[in-house]
DNA sequence: AACTTAACGGGATTGGTGTCCCGTTAGTTG
DNA sequence: CAACTAACGGGACACCAATCCCGTTAAGTT
């Protein structure tokens, strides 16, 4: 798709252009929360948004494609993780957050969206593994300072504790389908850290 | 969809009626290897399997129908929980199943089709929960049998357990999409152990 | 073996998605 | 501010999935 590689790279960027982007992509959202990826069509977005289906068919090709776009934009948005001073503690930052996200109708449905786009295109999946990249790394650091304050052992891997605590609520999202709570989500903090500080995340 | 209450409950399901079922059935496994869930087409299938579109489209409506029906199969094929005496080996042999499944052509893609589907067909993400509610019991029992050896603190929450194995590996398959390796498997089993010991999964 | 009817199959029809063509609009440049 | 052209927009068109109609086949019944 280098209809994508124009949506980044685009040649002439000014007023008009940035301004039929932001449109389509808040159409886009709207359509997810109401219809869901699967009832995605270029058409309705482009009425909604109130410019012409040929334009959104040139600049995103496909609903992935739409989707796609709308996660590198969230991708950009940085969530720096907590800092509440013991790692217990931004773990659950971490898992609230999460819990939260998925349950928020808009971003919920943004969510959803961007896993399944990514089950049916390949330039969604990288979107995808590059969104959650960003994430785990920018929460990775709370495990590196519970390693220097001696709260977990030397030698943590500390992306794979990020997504150990996530990995439960997402199976229960996507796999199992049954609520992401918040008891669901301090289950997984406590079990993360037992077997954090049991040594089970030494490389 | 009544289409599958029909599936179920044939009124007459002799030969003729069974054997257009399993010629479905296998056809729909074949498109999905080629072409995932969302290159499924009802033409195709029926083209595939030697039958009318329109018996196809009659007694299964969708795709998303033709999965649902293609995992209550599934599901009906039981796959008892290992037991190689201890704990370690009942989980590794879980989570190694997991692992050979979704990297097996056949399965692999019945498996995130399954996903897929559910994604957009409510019937289909039932199907899927009972499916997986089946399999977590199932080897729930090796968890039990683990704690009565005294191997895991009674009142571990063996359903959980078997969920914990699977999350990561199934983290990795729909989420990041990352490969779901022996190692990925064996690393998910230690961590889990380690919580499970440490008491991290009494309810 | 004759009868009844559930279930199947072929072919025509339709509705909507995706593409194409070409005129118009509005950033950009000098 | 005038010329240039990237990007947009409307409308026509092609194509394919989904539905419908109705005749045919074969499972079940007596």
């Amino acid at each position: 798709m280098e209809q994508l590689s124009r949506v980044a790279g685009t040649v002439r960027p000014g007023g008009r252009t940035a301004r039929v982007r932001a449109a389509v992509l808040q159409a886009t959202q709207d359509e997810l929360v109401e219809h869901g990826f699967h009832g995605l069509t270029m058409d309705q977005v482009a009425a909604a948004a109130g410019v012409g289906k040929t334009t959104v068919y040139r600049r995103w090709g496909s609903p992935a494609g739409l989707v796609t776009d709308l996660m590198t934009e969230l991708a950009d948005q940085s969530s720096p993780h907590a800092d509440t001073g013991s790692i217990e503690g931004d773990l659950r930052a971490n898992a609230l957050a999460v819990c939260e996200a998925v349950n928020d109708g808009r971003l919920g449905a943004t969510f959803q969206a961007m896993i399944a786009a990514a089950t049916c295109d390949e330039q969604a999946a990288n979107a995808l593994r590059a969104f959650y990249r960003r994430r785990v790394e920018e929460w990775a650091g709370a495990v590196e300072l519970a390693v220097e304050r001696g709260e977990l052992p030397k030698g943590t891997d500390a992306m794979e504790v990020i997504r150990a605590v996530s990995a439960p609520l997402y199976y229960r999202l996507v796999v199992t389908r049954e609520p992401v709570t918040p008891e669901v989500a301090e289950r997984s903090v406590q079990r993360t850290l037992a077997a954090a500080r049991a040594g089970a995340f030494i490389a």
